[in-house]
DNA sequence: ATCATGATGCTAAAAATATAGCACATAAAA
DNA sequence: TTTTATGTGCTATATTTTTAGCATCATGAT
């Protein structure tokens, strides 16, 4: 197991969101979208940094690398999960859904609204 | 506005959410819940910087010094939601919903469920 | 073919983080 | 009232992070 995001610097922290978000990246744009960017090679050092850790991987596209996380978006997305709803929410779901109903309530349509009913309805029979 | 918690280093990062997670905590107790603790000065060093920085205050209780967030938990949360929202979900809610209640199945009672419904069907009203 | 351009690998150094240790204060126990 | 435990403040140092710079290699244009 690749050691989990809790043992990452503030830098390789800023470098994952960014991958994670994107899915993957070159050097170049990990560099435009990270906050206060130092230069290129300093990017690429810390890329490398990552991939010696196994936190990336890279392939080589045309003349360039891109990069991609070594645990899948999937996993990666599970565990902060329950990182948040166990560092914010003491563990519960629910209010944690409250939450992220009022954070973006001007995001949602009716049709996501009721596709979430539906979605926790399907959790409710399963359940038994 | 204290710097975000994206420029936090890894242990002023594990330190808050301890805190966060405990609502308050002593050196202590702090140092209890660290990740490969160490020493109990190290711990006051940082808190101490925590507290130059704008992140935490302090409380005496008898003897000793309390530290809270200086962010409410409130806020806080609702920024790490979004965060999260961004990095793993594309900013879709609705996804996010889906992953929170995948984690939490077994966590989920069907009262849960039903209140969350309710919740839904709250800001479906709302949102018109 | 050779020249620029834009990549990478590696290394050294600056800057920030993380840690421990000592001196001192205070309150409870002996 | 000593003594002992448990705090804090501060400072020095070790370690890690973060950065930039140089040498090299490939690719496409002239």
């Amino acid at each position: 197991m690749p050691n989990s995001q809790k043992n990452l610097s503030r830098r390789e922290r800023q470098i994952m969101d960014i991958i994670y978000r994107k899915g993957q990246a070159t050097a170049a744009e990990v560099m435009e979208n990270l906050p206060d960017p130092p230069g290129y090679s300093a990017v690429r050092a810390m890329l490398k940094i990552l991939e010696d850790k196994g936190h990336l991987r890279h392939k080589q596209q045309g003349p360039r690398y891109v990069f991609l996380p070594k645990v899948s978006r999937e996993k990666a997305k599970r565990s902060a999960v329950k990182h948040l709803l166990q560092t914010f929410f003491d563990g519960s779901a629910a209010s944690a859904v409250a939450t992220l109903l009022d954070v973006s309530r001007s995001d949602l349509s009716n049709a996501d609204l009721d596709r979430l009913n539906r979605l926790i309805s399907q959790a409710k029979k399963e359940g038994r």
